[in-house]
DNA sequence: CTGAAAGCGCTTACAG
DNA sequence: CTGAAAGCGCTTACAG
């Protein structure tokens, strides 16, 4: 282990070496045309003197950073945790540092202030677990920066995004409902807005359609928008039997509040979530949930930004059409 | 919005409004000396090229890089998740942004690997999960970088650490299982050679050990280092009747494990976890658990870091001392 | 109150 | 194969 004292340039290696600053960035960097004699003296000094480079000052000459800023909302929900993990690992692998920037509760979208923030650190890549707003759009294509979102459709944006088939999702999660025999369904959503939140009401929707029911607006909820004692009184009042939640997050709080009314999961009614997270957190199966299969869904997330990083234009096939959700079973539905 | 077209630098600035370069530096980083005619040019002029400061420029020369490098080890665990993500928020609004480094899955501890990558990036501070190595403590005290160790004693270091009050803790969950008529004790830790597991184990045995009870060195497990079914076995065999596990997340794997030999959590034994990632998840109350407090745990971290960072010296009381954790009742005991 | 110069630690052309 | 010079975009002394 090397000796830390005062920081150790390139110029001290240059100087131990008797070599220049100029030939020792060669070798550091194994840029062609240097002698094996060289290679071997700098790196000994390097290691005796315990040389560590200044990404910055990298940064700054060569124009890459070996950063990737990583934009987050919620790092809570282990969907989130769980994927965010393996994609910084990944990156972390391919030497890239990954800078988290999170909206700081302000908006679910990627504002100004944000990509100012984002873009002092000259990250060469951004993937980002928001949505940009409408007025961002440009900003970010004009930016130049490799830009991936993640766990939502690119498509409105004209943007590169990697996403499950959450459409696929919501009719799976309505077919199994019906197929355990529950008749009056509801769906709880988080934002009335939020495109995977739609994508997945709207799916179970169709599965209602196609066995001549239908899911009732009255019954549509979203969360973070309505009066949470309202809502759980009126599925109660109405007699829902089966609830489809936006992710097992909500599936918990919901099956919480309906406990406490006296309603069991499995038992008095069904509730489907979203994630599979118990699977990440290694719990017991309680809820039956509609798992998108996050490991290889991160994965692709990962690999479609080191693609765009390392200048790859291969399209290779979209995530969600190369991998389905399925059904993963609980006690929360019978 | 401004537009962006090619990278906006200072100098563009400067020639925009027929200022010098240091002038506009100095108005946009509000040091003493400048007309308020000056100052609104500038603000002008940056608003309407877009201009962003580069901070690895501003980091290289001045020595600051505004930036905290955050050492984790496991972000799907919602202890850490959950914490991190109140720590790299109290960060983003002190100005400061957090760069991660995982161990990438090679040892729990801080390596010399890991510290290079993170002294790469120059951070003005680091705050770990981890632990160092033994051989990186002089490393880590010698770089001069403020480091503060999160959720771990810093005392064998000679470090900062913000912890909290561990064997309290395993006392808290030894004396709920006593009272609640559980006899025979285990405790499922995870690697026999961390200091949290080893403080909570020490607590548990404190509150068996007054009560004329031991825990017996059999019944000491560590599940990372342990075939996980022989454990099992040997806790069905031995009719253990109460288990406190080193966190939730083990103690919810080993309930589903309990659970599939036809043994009820609650009913046929009870068991206790750690931290609270229930009410974080705002999940059902299944598990009974120790809460060290973790918002105010997260926001101490970020406190002292915040602190050594503005040069202050003054020592804030312990968090260990000031709070103390608490037990949460939840169905899996009596 | 403002500006010209130097320099942070690298990498990139360009010579030799 | 190696080196001297320039420059990335800032901020920091230092003059005026």
């Amino acid at each position: 282990m090397p000796e830390t004292k005062k920081k150790v340039t390139l110029k001290d290696i240059a100087e131990k070496t008797g070599l220049s600053v100029n030939t020792v960035s060669r070798v550091l960097n194994k840029k062609p045309y240097y002698t094996k004699e060289v290679e071997e003296k700098v790196n000994a000094a390097c290691k005796e003197l315990g040389y560590i480079v200044d990404m910055n000052a990298s940064g700054l000459r060569s124009g890459s950073t070996r950063t990737v800023a990583i934009l987050y909302d919620d790092l809570v929900n282990p969907f989130y945790a769980y994927t965010t993990d393996i994609i910084s690992k990944r990156f972390e692998e391919k030497g890239y540092n990954c800078i988290m920037f999170s909206n700081n509760d302000r908006s679910p979208y990627i504002d100004y202030e944000l990509m100012r923030s984002v873009m002092a650190r000259k990250p060469d890549g951004i993937l980002s677990f928001l949505e940009p707003a409408e007025d961002m759009v440009e900003f970010i294509k004009n930016s130049g920066i490799p830009f991936v979102i993640f766990g939502r459709d690119g498509a409105p944006y004209g943007m590169i995004g990697v996403d499950a088939d959450e459409e696929c999702g919501g009719r799976i999660a309505g077919e199994h409902l019906l197929s355990r025999g529950y008749r009056k369904i509801a769906y709880v959503g988080s934002w009335h807005d939020v495109k995977v939140c739609l994508d997945r009401q709207k799916g179970l929707a169709a599965a209602l359609a196609e066995n001549g029911k239908e899911l009732s607006p009255e019954h549509i909820f979203y969360i973070r928008e309505c009066d949470f004692a309202d809502m759980i009184e009126k599925i109660v009042r109405d007699g829902i039997d089966g609830i489809v939640c936006y992710n097992d997050v909500i599936a918990f709080v919901v099956s919480e509040a309906l406990e406490e009314r006296g309603l069991e999961a499995g038992l008095d009614y069904g509730v489907v979530g979203f994630d599979n997270i118990q699977q990440m957190l290694k719990m017991p199966r309680f809820l039956t949930t509609v798992d998108a299969g996050s490991q290889a869904f991160a994965e692709a997330g990962a690999n479609v930004m080191l693609g765009l990083l390392s200048g790859g234009e291969e399209q290779m096939p979209a995530f969600r059409d190369t991998h389905k959700p399925f059904l993963v079973k609980g006690r929360s539905t019978r």
